[in-house]
DNA sequence: TCATTAAATCGTCATATCGCGATATGTTTA
DNA sequence: TAAACATATCGCGATATGACGATTTAATGA
């Protein structure tokens, strides 16, 4: 991510892709695909410290896949595009294919062997 | 990436999403859009090193994205699974409308000056 | 105003990733 | 079989990332 202009295309695809690439980050959108939540109901759905949320939070808001809004002394996050789904359902499909072509590898297998 | 169960559908997601997180990978993968390719022409096609090019590859055929064959003495790399170019369209739909949303406020913040 | 609560940020480890040159492996060709 | 070619792999340095506890910031409420 060096040789990239700062707001290019590229570098926007690489940020959103970079911010998506993590298990915790996944788990917090799928939670989040529920509808806005404060950030203390989010931590403990999750078995990471308060810090490390908040953190993943942020990665998530600076890439542009959530939005967020102050309310007195919690702060809301919530999905901003909701293309953003689509697009994890997309993922969901192709890692859905490869567990198929697994399964049908292993049966060949089985075949063979009897 | 550490409490997951390798092959289960969250660490396959991250892998896909990992191996796409890079900017090298994906203009890599712009470029087999257009069908099959050998290493051979993929390295002069981009400003890395031959090992680097090798690695890129073998992390896309990891994940599952790329397929290889061998014939004689040089290896071809093709798309996998067509959909993943569905994924990156979606990607892009995505970075298009932060843009556009950038490209709004500053249009709105102009306005305000005037 | 002081204590409490909510969240962000800082400092620091441990680990992962990217890039490269050097080297190894395997295939064709002379 | 030796040289040349194509690609993969190794080893290493630089940088990025993820995790945590501690600290800071900010709002509310007693």
């Amino acid at each position: 991510m060096d040789h990239m202009v700062e707001g290019s295309v590229l570098w926007l695809r690489v940020k959103i892709l970079s911010a998506l690439s993590d298990p915790t980050r996944l788990e917090i959108l799928n939670y989040l695909a529920e509808g806005e939540r404060c950030v203390c109901e989010i931590i403990p759905a999750f078995q990471r410290s308060q810090s490390t949320i908040s953190k993943h939070l942020n990665i998530l808001y600076e890439a542009g896949i959530l939005d967020r809004r102050i309310d007195g002394k919690r702060t809301l996050y919530r999905i901003k595009n909701p293309r953003i789904l689509g697009l994890l359902r997309e993922v969901d499909a192709v890692a859905l294919d490869q567990i198929a072509e697994l399964e049908d590898a292993g049966r060949i297998l089985e075949a063979s062997i009897r």
